[in-house]
DNA sequence: GTCATAGTTGTTATATTATAACATATCAAG
DNA sequence: CTTGATATGTTATAATATAACAACTATGAC
């Protein structure tokens, strides 16, 4: 898969691709995908955007699933603890992993014109920080990083 | 000042010096560090872990300002828009910024058991993401590092 | 001086995001 | 079949954040 979302990729072979890998390592793993949340994470497989728990709510609603807000959370919940999404904290929502399987701290780049994100290739956490940080003797659990600024789609159509 | 809020430095000197800092660039910026934006800097200096907007508000209220959300959002805002504090997306929550004046892309050790935060020493959003990142053609206007774990007087306890 | 302006604060109301708590359902293991 | 673990449905509410407008304050223009 390509994994910068501001690229031109085919993007349902990119959403079938992402499902099997997620649905496989639920079986690994012994999860349950379940169908509410085997659609979460399609809706959020569908576009390169964050989404946010109440407009997933929306569409579930659509979809005929019950509506309340821990449906969503939950099945979000299940997403992101097992790694198959993450949430952009910038943006109290939440968008699927780039990188299903590959151990990594997530990071990602937010547009602040077209609002897409990209999750760029896996970094390590030992990477992400600089040696001052390293030696403050913190162990690093988890770590993300969020960049906002402007896409390269953005910046075209800005100065042309 | 001493960068890490995890070591033992003379705090009160450490506030002291901030609040210098700050009085100055409002001087020099035409800012204007009203009695509520002063206070809530102090607030936030006070200590090393970062303070949601509604528990400030209490403090607020205790010496007299008045306790409506967009009092303390609004000091907030100043605060953060002008570098003097930063937002920590994860916790909902602000913390002083441990190097006012100084251009940087923040970063952050949160400890998940005593809650406490610390800026690590300043970085540059260049430094902050890999090659990929960078040749993705993105332009970071801002960039913020957050990362969870253990700091160095918790773990000491964990393991005596 | 006083008028106009810009910036700040006070206040009320409400929007947005997230979780607690408990009832019900499903399913596999014993 | 019953027990326990997991998932979903439902109601209510908590926690975080902002909109909108009124009132006050300082400053510079006239």
């Amino acid at each position: 898969m390509d994994s910068l979302a501001f690229k031109k990729h085919n993007h349902k072979h990119c959403i079938e691709n992402s499902i099997s890998k997620v649905e496989l390592m639920c079986e690994n793993a012994r999860l349950i995908l379940t169908p509410v949340r085997k659609r979460v994470l399609e809706i959020l497989l569908k576009e390169h955007q964050a989404l946010g728990a109440y407009k997933i709510l929306d569409i579930l609603r659509e979809d005929g699933f019950s509506s309340q807000p821990p449906i969503a959370y939950r099945a979000l919940d299940f997403l992101v603890s097992n790694g198959f999404a993450h949430k952009i904290e910038r943006l109290n929502a939440f968008i699927a992993c780039a990188h299903v399987g590959e151990k990594h701290s997530p990071a990602f780049l937010i547009c602040r014109l077209c609002a897409s994100v990209a999750e760029t290739l896996p970094i390590t956490s030992k990477g992400i920080l600089n040696q001052t940080a390293l030696t403050a003797d913190f162990v690093i659990e988890e770590a993300v990083l969020e960049a906002e600024g402007i896409c390269p789609n953005c910046k075209e159509v800005a100065i042309p």
